[in-house]
DNA sequence: CGCTCTTTTGCAAACGTGTTCACATCTTAG
DNA sequence: CTAAGATGTGAACACGTTTGCAAAAGAGCG
């Protein structure tokens, strides 16, 4: 019952026309005369013929494909990235290979070296980040990489994230602004650059009041973790008057906490503070402030940059960072 | 600086073999001698080989990619889904080739054409639908085609999803058993049959019982949508006493309107249950009663079916659903 | 050692496309 | 009417792999 698919030869047959009036016809920019496109098009349409991708990219020495390595869709920032991202890839040509990974650098190793053996034309990396001579093995097999929302040191990096130093630092203005003292931070996990990084520029947000967090403790960028986290900052006498979560994922299950089991208000007890704005940050049930990323703006420049170093690879890798916004929302009172 | 990759021809030439040599100590199964393997493994390593999994495709005439088409992913049941399917196809050696899709026809009809081009061994289609010539095309190109958590009329389509008509059943019977009787329906998007299905079902519970739901508004599967749907059922006089909207990405709009605009208490001057059971249904600022679908099971059984089809072209077509469960927790209340 | 049987290996032909090149044909402008 | 330009042809090769077939190499045995 499985008919072969058409072959350009079997068009250019049906069509009495050369096999390479064919590939013509397929190809965007050669010259080919309307009639013959008229001609070669019906033939491929009553063979159901379609150029085979593959095919062509064997000759043609790049797939159209971009490898997406994702570690976990759990918070929502990373669902609605893909989302846009796959979008933007998909009008410009290209589709995204995906591949989940663990967050462990062996696995990111190997699956990378199964996405290179797939032949795409470059990489995203969200979320998740390399060891360094895997980054050099990428960049002499000619396939740029672009980290999503992470960045890591060392040269011939590139990486597009929104400023998360200086965003952690609004955080800590407003908090101060509003009155706040006794300021505690939830961290995510501690070997990301955006963890990191904000955490950075909250403390130097605080320094400038001469002030320092008044506790930490480690959410993992997990509901759960984040929970317990929760509980050991709130648990106890004397409680901060006010949080910063790592980011918003976490910043929900450290409300829940606050409201549903230790009976706090927010914001008349306790202020919340998270990161990212997810879409649920603003739903009322929250009403969560937050530093918006520019998902889209972030998402763009990403494929921007990745496709422009596929088509030039002397484009110089870059570190870009996009400015974030803080939005105020119920979650922060004043004190 | 950019190296082109190694070759088979490279390995065999630095080990002093043939290609076919290469080719069959990378080929699980094949007769080689260990000395031979041993040789070969050697000078692929320091050559920094891969077999081209592009090349391979062409000649053994699959790729081991399943082409994915998704909708949307705001939803959070599909991100989570994603992510076990993409799982499952990397434990077995397959890769999701990630495609967006509009929910139009047209739109699905020109993705999954383009997804022929790559030569995808599968097609799975999550909250997607197509044409039923489509869908005859796939067959004749022997390409296996599985729905997500969608089904639709017509032979020769293979589906999982789970028993949508029951789970509305045994929503209408929870509600009615709990002394409800004044009940409301928010529908998502009438062109699904998870929508149908679970509207079926539910009416069918009702009619049970001699009732009827009391009120409907379409809420599309989309959060502002569903806040509209709520306003217009519980604005006017003589409300509703409970209200069942066909996902839980709904039920918390809904819920969020019900709360913070009309002023109603959730569970005590209204009921609301929902359908798919996210991680946040159980999270305490909702704490949706809903009908748990079985991700992981239906996900596995989605690759099962897959895979066994690619294997096996005859294996038959068949529309399975696997069963649901109610969870009980506290927005559904006693009347 | 000679014979057969089995395992291992190399050769050459595919797979479906893009590219190139020399050449043929048709159209158009001067 | 001629020269130039556009358009199409057909063949050959490349891409990196797999695979049937046949040759070569071992292994077992009398």
């Amino acid at each position: 019952m499985s008919i072969p698919p058409a072959t350009s030869r079997e068009v250019a047959d049906l069509a009495g026309v050369s096999r390479s009036a064919v590939s013509r016809v397929f190809t965007p920019g050669a010259s080919v005369s309307p009639k013959m496109a008229e001609r070669v098009r019906k033939a491929a349409d009553t063979l159901g013929y379609r150029p085979n991708a593959l095919a062509r990219s064997l000759i043609t020495g790049n797939s159209r494909m971009i490898g997406l390595v994702v570690a976990y869709l759990d918070n929502f920032f990373y669902p609605e990235a893909i989302q846009i991202l796959s979008r933007l890839l998909q009008d410009r040509g290209y589709h995204a290979l995906m591949f989940m990974a663990s967050n462990s650098a062996d696995s990111i190793d190997g699956v990378v070296k199964e996405i290179l053996g797939y032949q795409v034309d470059g990489l995203i990396l969200a979320s998740v980040s390399m060891s360094s001579d895997l980054a050099a093995q990428c960049r002499d097999a000619g396939k740029p990489v672009v980290l999503f929302n992470r960045t890591q040191p060392g040269p011939n990096i590139t990486s597009v994230t929104s400023n998360n130093f200086e965003g952690g630092k609004q955080v800590a203005q407003a908090l101060i602004e509003t009155g706040h003292r006794r300021i505690a931070y939830v961290a995510g996990w501690e070997g990301a650059s955006t963890q990191q990084d904000r955490e950075a520029g909250f403390r130097a947000g605080l320094a400038q009041a001469g002030l320092e967090p008044c506790a930490r403790a480690v959410g993992n960028f997990e509901t759960e973790a984040a929970r317990q986290a929760a509980r050991d900052l709130f648990g106890g006498p004397d409680r901060p008057d006010a949080v910063f979560v790592a980011n918003d994922h976490m910043a929900f299950a450290v409300m829940d906490v606050l409201r549903f089991e230790l009976g706090l208000k927010v914001p008349r007890d306790v202020s919340v503070v998270g990161f990212d704005d997810v879409p649920m940050a603003s739903w009322p049930s929250y009403d969560l402030t937050t530093v918006r990323q520019p998902t889209n703006r972030i998402s763009a420049q990403t494929v921007d940059i990745l496709l422009a170093q596929i088509k030039d690879p002397s484009t110089p890798q870059s570190r870009m960072e996009l400015e974030g916004q803080l939005i105020h929302r119920g979650s922060l009172g004043q004190r």
